[in-house]
DNA sequence: AATTTCGACAACCGCACCCGG
DNA sequence: TCCGGGTGCGGTTGTCGAAAT
């Protein structure tokens, strides 16, 4: 016996939003707040289900969801992160303020790809289409050319050592951070740091 | 003008993970 | 320690409008 569905699919709605749902969505966020997804729509009188609501205003009704296109500056960070993190599409979301994972995913699918193909840059690796066949004998050097490259970009840099006087066993344990707390992300899915793991890897 | 093709994006689905009992 | 509910994430699909034929 599996777990149960997280709505009763014979009883909700499916497809676009109407103004009317949104509405009661809006509201009743305004009043009681984030949360409680699965309860939420019986609760504010809508026929959808938690998931619904859920993706419904993170994606499009959160008044702070900045709407438009992509800037250029916004289209190359993307690319720089997804060299970076690859497919981490909600952890990308958290460096571009307004923006979404659902909505960067869409336009890195739609626009991003196309645009680093017409350069003949493969998205999925980062590197030029007509080396594919030495994809996977890319030279950690070259990798780690890019990351430094990044790195100043992105203001992303490793704990800090004394070079001046070398630390001691302890200093150093105390000061190894996960890559997304270097990136300011502490406490994210993702992150490896001692006794702040969320996740196990 | 009608039909087909394509691009953009909203929404759905299934899975993985976290957390509390 | 285990189990199940709740939530979040990423991949995929569906739909609609614009462009092309």
């Amino acid at each position: 016996m599996g777990r149960s569905p997280c709505c009763e699919k014979g009883h909700t709605n499916k497809g676009a939003w109407t103004r009317q749902e949104d509405e009661l969505l809006i509201a009743y966020i305004r009043v009681h707040g984030e949360g409680c997804w699965r309860s939420l729509p019986k609760a504010a009188g809508l026929l959808r289900c938690g998931k619904s609501c859920r993706l419904r205003w993170i994606n499009y009704l959160r008044p702070d969801v900045k709407r438009g296109n992509f800037t250029d500056e916004e289209d190359q960070l993307i690319i720089k992160l997804h060299s970076l993190l690859g497919n981490k599409w909600s952890i990308i979301a958290t460096r571009l303020p307004g923006r979404t994972d659902n909505e960067i995913k869409n336009h890195w699918n739609t626009h991003i790809k196309r645009k680093l193909l017409s350069r003949g840059i493969d998205p999925l690796t980062h590197g030029p289409i007509h080396e594919q066949a030495a994809i996977h004998s890319i030279s950690t050097a070259v990798l780690r050319e890019k990351h430094q490259e990044l790195n100043l970009e992105l203001h992303i840099s490793l704990p800090s050592t004394h070079l001046d006087s070398p630390p001691t066993l302890h200093k150093i344990t105390r000061q190894v951070i996960c890559f997304y707390c270097s990136l300011g992300l502490p406490n994210t899915k993702d992150c490896t740091c001692q006794g702040s793991s969320r996740r196990t890897i």
